[in-house]
DNA sequence: TAGATTGTTAATCGATTAACAATC
DNA sequence: TAGATTGTTAATCGATTAACAATC
């Protein structure tokens, strides 16, 4: 969209955009978008997959700001980042934002997955992921179990993400395994947190939360 | 601390501490906390468990910034949200600094819990969490299970934090029950997000952060 | 058309970084 | 004392909000 006061007769050669700009525009998605904003995509997603589920066709900023507890305003802006998904006088169609939001978060149901962890893990991983393929669960405290046969199945299988929950000292062993075996992403949740230059890698700390929870406790008593 | 170009025999009035300010003062803590500082504050509490573990007895903020990935400077501009807690030409005591961080999130193992969900996700737990003191599990698939005695139990025994992860259509009447037993905190798991004037609340969804792995997987495959 | 609501800009606000004086 | 490293300020950078023109 051409800026409203620009004469576009007169080309400023300075103006002209880049080529990362030419193709990040052919991929429909302007340059790269604020880190803050990507944070907040997974929890659009989320209101916006309940919106559905409860029949809800279209969606103003604002309705969807008081359910969410920001502003109308955040949320325009948000959506901007990635395209102009609403329509002015109308709001924005659940089910399209929704899409959208999935196609940008890559969330296609196409990558593959392998679970390392102890079993109760396991189980519970069944439950709380949707969206990638779980192709095979690794018990640690099996007897078949080791470094090398988790690295074999994720080469054979061509396994995108390692989902592991394993020992402090376990981890680095398995890391370097997965960037031979040429895993591309590492789903974190040891205690001890992966670095890496190869892979993508998202460390999840469910105890930080709680330290968040005591913190607001004990601030609220100190308070009164 | 005084400010250094302030000369102390000319006080201006407007420059006297504010009532809150005196407050506040005598907790050892300047004002408000920002926000974003407070949200580091756990992982700074990890790595310097680790350190501790592995018996380092004093750091810099530029070796810990190396460490956690993030610049020395951040460090200290955290810190000193809190108090003075290194010595200058020397560094940080790794132990004092973790009880210190230890203080302020109130870690303190004096809360008390109780944990409402499927078994796999209460064995999990048991891992996953050290301190709060747990008192109790209820299987939401057992047959003695109910809202009542979930709130009875946690009026009986004055529960400070009820950790959960129940289906989506369970979530309200939990909480309300909450409400009125005098429960302090919800560590949440569901995947309905849970607000409260009343309570503290922690919402924590690890799948979230699976779709910014599955973002980062595909923005890479789109840049190359 | 009138009413509603987006897209987009500019203003505000807060967070991060760089630099250096204070001081151990 | 000299060297090291913090505490603290000011500058920079990025994120949020408010406001309104564009437009359905």
């Amino acid at each position: 969209m051409l800026p409203k006061d620009k004469n576009t007769d007169e080309i400023d050669i300075d103006d002209l955009p880049s080529l990362s700009e030419i193709i990040s525009d052919s991929t429909a998605q302007k340059v790269d978008p604020p880190k803050s904003v990507v944070l907040r995509l997974p929890r659009y997603y989320r209101f916006l997959r309940d919106l559905m589920n409860n029949d809800v066709m279209r969606i103003s900023s604002s309705e969807l700001a008081d359910m969410m507890g920001m502003t109308a305003s955040q949320i325009r802006h948000d959506l901007n980042c990635f395209g102009e998904f609403g329509q002015q006088g109308y709001g924005y169609d659940v089910k399209n934002l929704f899409m959208q939001i999935g196609r940008i978060l890559g969330m296609r149901g196409r990558f593959s997955a392998a679970v390392v962890g102890v079993s109760d893990f396991c189980e519970l991983i069944k439950f709380m992921v949707p969206g990638i393929r779980i192709k095979k669960f690794f018990d640690t405290a099996s007897e078949e179990y080791s470094v090398c046969s988790l690295g074999d199945f994720c080469r054979r299988e061509s396994i995108d993400i390692l989902v592991m929950y394993v020992p402090r000292d376990a981890v680095a062993d398995i890391v370097d395994e997965m960037e031979s075996a040429g895993v591309k992403g590492i789903w974190n949740f040891s205690s001890t947190e992966v670095r890496s230059d190869k892979m993508a890698v998202q460390n999840i700390c469910p105890a930080d939360s709680l330290l968040l929870l005591t913190y607001a406790l004990t601030d609220k008593e100190k308070k009164k």
